[in-house]
DNA sequence: GGGCTGGATGTATACGTATACATCAAGGGC
DNA sequence: GCCCTTGATGTATACGTATACATCCAGCCC
């Protein structure tokens, strides 16, 4: 059944069914009312298809992420799918999940399906796949690469603001040694997250130990590595950033073991504000990093370039604040 | 760019690099290389969409869920998504979030896709969007519904296997006062999973207090909930069990703060085995759901569905087992 | 009343692919 | 040497839509 079935049964031509579809206003009322109902009447459902098959787009866009059972990016899916429903455009995801051939995969698989452009939160990235969407003039959208060009857009992390907060938080409760938990290195959002850590310690008249900064991985797992290590130090910080709140959990997990009580005995900060965060014990201070905005940022940019292909990419930015929370109290004596 | 183009350099016709690009065996050797370096060397990606209009099909399945941000769906999808990428199909997801009017949209917009089948894990289901799901062909596969039909087939969870193994740990523990606290009421989910709590509970020679059957909602805040109606009553049970593990996390949380030690004071047992419960305190014994092997026969029910429209539906089955960790110990005298 | 304007609708076509069918060459059997 | 088979390739077309362009008609101005 196809729209000119539709026409044939309203008496107008498929023109018309197409221009009621589309809402178009060049349709009397009246004829886009007898229309709609022979739709309704026959259960009609366009091709898609067919439609982006003429239109050139698919009304759709696609986003790559590194995990999706990390609940940051699970929040993050959940309103970015939301706000495009609201639009009526569908999500194309796929989580790479630590597969190393994934991206290029999933990125070609995104081009067949001709997304109207790509929203890439993966921190790996290799030129390769990204030339072929430069190639083939598929807008790309990055997170705190800080990178823009023809057809892309970046948006920047902006790790300061939160980090001065609660840098001059935990200076207020007294803490001077302060360290810092953070993602894997080598990827740029882990380094700007640790400078912006650096110098916030700086801002506040402190000096940055390197034996306090740890390595992560952004899970759990790293957050339980490294607390071991620092527990095994002589000379310990009194305080701790991490790079991601499931980093933080897996150190409260660690210190609950050890018997060190939080916050009494250590401070603990997280980062991302995840929903588990207001749930584990102690409640964790963190800096939240506000996904609606975070992903309506990233629509409004995505749209801005697929509405022209030779705009020139911007650079956005979603700041950060601290929230206060129970895992962070007076430094010990 | 198009398949023409290729052909024109490669020297061939378009039917030609059409074959190449879908593996046919009617290519000679030579000649499918020629054409295979042309396609390199162009950087050519087939369109999707004249594909799907020219096949009546899109190589992709729906997959809609009640909520992204609970773990065990998130685990899913990973898993399905994994799967079906392996085949070079896609993924069309939509989380439904308690937005009331998310399923028939979202079911609309698939179908606007010609997705090749949609798999539903959401409870909540109105015979609205399966009718026209019939209507239309598309094959669809729900999670225990216990409902078959022409293009309809179930996936149930056997709850009976893993809830005896839960009853007969705690049995052997000394508890014989055994509480549950299910999802939300009128969910067959819901039905199916307490009914099979209750017939365990007598299997073992037990008898059920209905004051120890609360409802939940699947999410933290229902096991919180649960819990604290059940610490205000004179006589409690010793053990319960929780139709999910995000409700049982929930009510580790109260106990703690309450001061009720676990397993000394309280015996809990989950329902999934979601990655969080082995990282919280104190792990979660939990019925194993095995994620890996839900998506896989979700993916296996629709690509039989697919293949042969005109089939009926079958009904499988995934089995649940005991996973004992830390949260379960001796009744307390 | 003739010509013009603009709104409403119809006609015709291109989008890129997969495949049925046609064609052609080569080889084998007699 | 001729016919048939088989393998390899080419030709032509339909899938359902959106839209440029054509058409038609009513109303209006002078």
């Amino acid at each position: 059944m196809d729209q000119r079935d539709v026409a044939r049964i309203a008496r107008v031509s498929s023109a018309t069914v197409s221009r009621v579809l589309n809402g178009s206003t060049l349709v009397k009322p009246a004829t886009a009312e007898r229309v709609r109902r022979v739709i309704e009447q026959l259960r009609f459902i366009p091709n898609g298809s067919a439609a982006a098959l003429r239109y050139g787009k698919s009304s759709s866009y696609g986003l790559i992420i590194p995990d999706i059972t990390n609940p940051f990016f699970s929040e993050f899916i959940r309103s970015f799918q939301e706000i495009l429903a609201d639009r009526n455009r569908d999500v194309l995801m796929a989580s790479l999940d630590h597969h190393a051939s994934g991206m290029q995969e999933s990125i070609r698989r995104m081009m067949v399906r001709q997304v109207n452009g790509i929203a890439l939160l993966a921190a790996e990235i290799e030129s390769g796949p990204i030339e072929a969407l430069v190639h083939n003039r598929v807008p790309l959208v990055t997170m705190d690469r800080r990178l823009t060009g023809p057809g892309l857009s970046d948006i920047a992390i902006h790790n300061a603001s939160g980090m001065n907060e609660a840098l001059e938080h935990l200076h207020a409760l007294g803490h001077r040694r302060i360290g810092y938990i953070g993602g894997a290195s080598g990827l740029t959002i882990s380094d700007h997250r640790q400078n912006a850590f650096i110098k916030a310690v700086k801002r506040v008249g402190l000096t940055v130990d390197p034996a306090f900064l740890r390595e992560g991985n952004y899970r759990i797992s790293g957050g339980e590595a490294a607390i071991q290590q620092i527990l095994a130090m002589k000379t310990r910080p009194t305080a701790l950033l991490t790079a991601n709140d499931l980093t933080a959990i897996g150190v409260l997990r660690v210190l609950h073991k050890s018997g060190c009580p939080v916050p009494q005995a250590f401070s603990v900060v997280g980062f991302d504000d995840i929903e588990l965060s207001d749930v584990i014990y102690p409640p964790l201070t963190t800096l939240r990093l506000a996904r609606q905005e975070l992903a309506q940022t990233f629509v409004t940019a995505l749209e801005a370039l697929a509405t022209d292909p030779h705009a020139a990419g911007n650079q956005y930015t979603v700041r950060t604040r601290l929230v206060v929370r129970e895992s962070t109290g007076p430094a010990p004596r």
